[in-house]
DNA sequence: CGGACACTTCGGCCCCCGCCGAAGCGTCCG
DNA sequence: CGGACGCTTCGGCGGGGGCCGAAGTGTCCG
């Protein structure tokens, strides 16, 4: 009907071909698992969806070769992860979106158990997330490291703390210095980018954290509580 | 197949409900048009993604009822623009991600001019972009008014600045104050947010700059030069 | 070497959804 | 009042894609 097939918007193209990889409710539950920042195998994450391993394997195919998630075999397990920390933020963005009442709905008291746990400390991508993240973001912003009511962003006293604290921050690459990620549990932003992957990657190495089981979930150790206790004034029980 | 049909994810099946909306090309094209921050007619959604009145009514049904769309009826006409700040701010991100490559290629002499008239200056939903909006970003980084090496966020000085240049910050609300926006032409963040819109608008309001035709395109005029200039220390060159 | 195992490929099924034109409805204007 | 106009609803068509089980490939282990 129309005369010159007008070539369509290339970007809108890019656009539809990308939403379409989240929009599917099996693919969806994949990428939300893999949130969790690490590398699942496909049978992992068929049993996780219900679905068939030929169905999972199919979806991988198509979230691999959409650029979302990085493949590693070895042998004859495929385990695949978030492909970098901008997809992991897109995840987060769209999660984020969805509507707040299918947030929070605990369903048996096993689920209920790991759920509390869940919401005291746990990581998000590669993070601190939960009570523990939100402590550490509130801790930042008293002493003046962080700011995050004009924005989001590391302040140069901000930037002293990690150079004293030893944590070194990658300052190469396009990953901003510190963003926010929106928590589902609690509703608050906490601190995510370089400088919270940093902090949780230090954290988990020094033993301030560990995690619980295989999940995400992490608790503070004794020796931890000593550290945030001195480093950023945190007081052990907001973290219970 | 299995046995209790085990409730699936309800984050999972928003995902992906909400990815779905943006996951056809013709909503995709939709979206990208009303970035402009503008009401468009059905009508007009129409023509710009050259499908049929009665395609494009199926279509803005199902992005209203997601909530993407706010719409207005006035008389025969159904105006149709971005529900809000989240929304535009998901698309951008959205459309950040899509490879960088579908981002440039002047077609026409005449989509050519009204290119390079886009890069000088235009609005992207409620801010400034363009080149403009680098310059006025640039300038607010150089003098301490904005942190954007550690994130993004006005500084107190920062702060101070509207609050002297008689720009109102409408500090109520979830919308983060300063955030940056990604580019698609230039490849660098600028300011939106709160302070963003505000400063757009003031822009707008006290004739610093004028809108080009009916686009999104904006020219500074030679009073927004001066108040540029006065205020925050841009050459003028630098808009040019 | 043979069986268990993880994953992939294939064929077939079926449902969903985007597309259109035709017809209908409400609004605007001469 | 009547015709032009913008939008919506409906029926029907066609393609795409998610799902499965069965069969095939490669890996690990006893």
């Amino acid at each position: 009907m129309l005369e010159g097939m007008t070539t369509r918007d290339p970007r809108a193209a890019g656009l539809a071909r990308l939403a379409a990889l989240a929009a599917d409710e099996t693919r969806a539950a994949c990428l939300l698992a893999l949130l969790d920042g690490r590398a699942w195998t496909a049978g992992e994450l068929a049993r996780h969806a219900g679905v068939a391993a030929s169905t999972l394997s199919e979806h991988l195919g198509k979230l691999v070769a959409g650029g979302l998630l990085a493949e590693e075999r070895q042998g004859r397990h495929r385990y695949v992860r978030l492909a970098d920390a901008r997809v992991a933020q897109l995840v987060e963005d769209l999660a984020a979106q969805v509507s707040p009442a299918a947030a929070e709905r605990p369903r048996t008291l096993r689920q209920a158990g790991a759920g509390s746990a869940m919401a005291r400390g746990r990581t998000c991508y590669d993070h601190l997330a939960g009570r523990l993240g939100i402590a550490v973001t509130d801790a930042f912003a008293a002493r003046g490291l962080l700011l995050r009511d004009t924005g989001f962003a590391l302040t140069d006293a901000g930037v002293r703390w990690f150079a004293a604290a030893g944590i070194g921050l990658d300052r190469r690459g396009r990953r901003p210095l510190a963003r926010a990620c929106l928590d589902w549990t609690e509703r608050r932003p906490h601190l995510a980018g370089v400088a919270g992957a940093a902090l949780c990657r230090h954290a988990l190495e020094t033993g301030w954290c560990v995690r619980i089981g295989s999940e995400r979930a992490v608790k503070v150790t004794e020796a931890g509580e000593r550290a945030l206790s001195g480093l950023l004034g945190i007081d052990a029980g907001a973290l219970r």
